[in-house]
DNA sequence: TGTACATCAGTGAACGCGCGTTCACTGATGTAC
DNA sequence: TGTACATCAGTGAACGCGCGTTCACTGATGTAC
């Protein structure tokens, strides 16, 4: 008996299941112990099927990866909700919903992430993906800034410079927080990054 | 054949110089390419020595690795200069002091600490290194801000997660700079790092 | 509805590439006497 | 100082491991009539 026995219905809904099956395998496997050391029998071993079914699916463990980037970008949870917000970073409000969105988006995605960060070591389009990925926030954010002269508030450099600092420093909390080096809850982490960030940004207490 | 022509003297001074090439093939190529993207060969043929003449002077990549880790801890910049300054960051030169020697030491020894985040990723040992790298620094700094109180200061989070923020950034930083993502000069990111750090630590305006 | 054939997801052993590592060999440097 | 032997850095072809990828095969689902 070759196929799945317990697995049920037609052909397209078996190789739906499977398909999904590798995903969430290679998800989970990604975000333990990182993509570089995911194996593909790894992949399919964790998934329960064999190692050709892979094939039946993927062209190979990058296209895997474009897979679960499509699906997160679908999720779309970058710009959709922050479509109506708070476009003045002299608010202190403003700039904490933009830290809290970029933190809950980064770690609700960060086995995927990190999988296209560590990629992009190795393969080229995943360097151009990940460099997209790090810069894209930036640009719908530096006008952000344009009520500093007005209020008489001084960025610590230029817009881009201080905007990428902000976000910058958000991923490498991230970063850390995932990777276990710092202890800290999300709302701790929230807090202090709001705080720092919208003292640095703008020069006034907070 | 088969020893060199021109290399000259003992043995050991031969040995010596082809370990000395190893190394620094290894370095140029970790820069330019990545430590997991270096192969041994790629390696041996940059020295101008062959596959074989590797193992003459190291068991493997990661304890090659080891050895440029080695060196660079020997130079020592880390803690020797950091050991005459102001302890207090309530005085931006303090905190413009720590900034600038920490960006320098980033973007000096940026091809070692870059491979050995690499190396991270594949090899327990390295991880461990690199998290040792990367909290190092930490526990010398976070009694920099015992004079808070007393200035009647609040630092955005924890002296721990305050302190960090201030690391994680600056490394963020030379990471992005060095990565080709940001385009600044040294003395612009350090400008700008110091006023969003100073900033955000104590909450005054600089 | 039943039968015969086609298609397709899945299987797992086998294949082969890339690369790390070994090893018999070379020729020069070092040592013994 | 000269000769004979030992040692050692370096060579590069060969070996072999790990892992990605293929492929002949299975058995179930889909289709034709």
């Amino acid at each position: 008996m070759a196929t799945g026995r317990e697995r049920g219905g037609s052909r397209k809904e078996r190789s739906a299941e499977t398909e999904q099956a590798l995903k969430d395998a290679a998800r989970r496997l990604f975000a333990e112990r990182g993509y570089l050391n995911t194996k593909i029998v790894d992949i399919t071993a964790a998934a329960g099927r064999s190692a050709g079914s892979f094939y039946n699916h993927f062209a190979g463990k990058e296209e895997l990866l474009q897979a679960l980037l499509k699906d997160f970008a679908a999720a779309g949870d970058i710009s959709a909700e922050t479509s109506a917000h708070d476009p003045d970073f002299t608010a202190p409000s403003a700039v904490a919903f933009h830290i809290e969105q970029y933190w809950r988006f980064s770690r609700l995605h960060w086995p995927v992430l990190r999988a296209v960060v560590q990629a992009a070591l190795v393969d080229e389009d995943f360097a151009r993906t990940a460099s997209r990925l790090g810069t894209a926030q930036l640009e719908e954010v530096v006008d952000h800034l344009d009520g500093f002269e007005a209020a008489g508030l001084q960025p610590p450099g230029t817009p881009e410079v201080s905007v990428a600092m902000m976000f910058l420093l958000v991923r490498a909390m991230v970063d850390a927080v995932e990777e276990g080096m710092l202890d800290v809850t999300d709302k701790q982490a929230i807090e202090a990054l709001t705080r720092f960030c919208y003292r640095g940004l703008t020069g006034r207490d907070y």
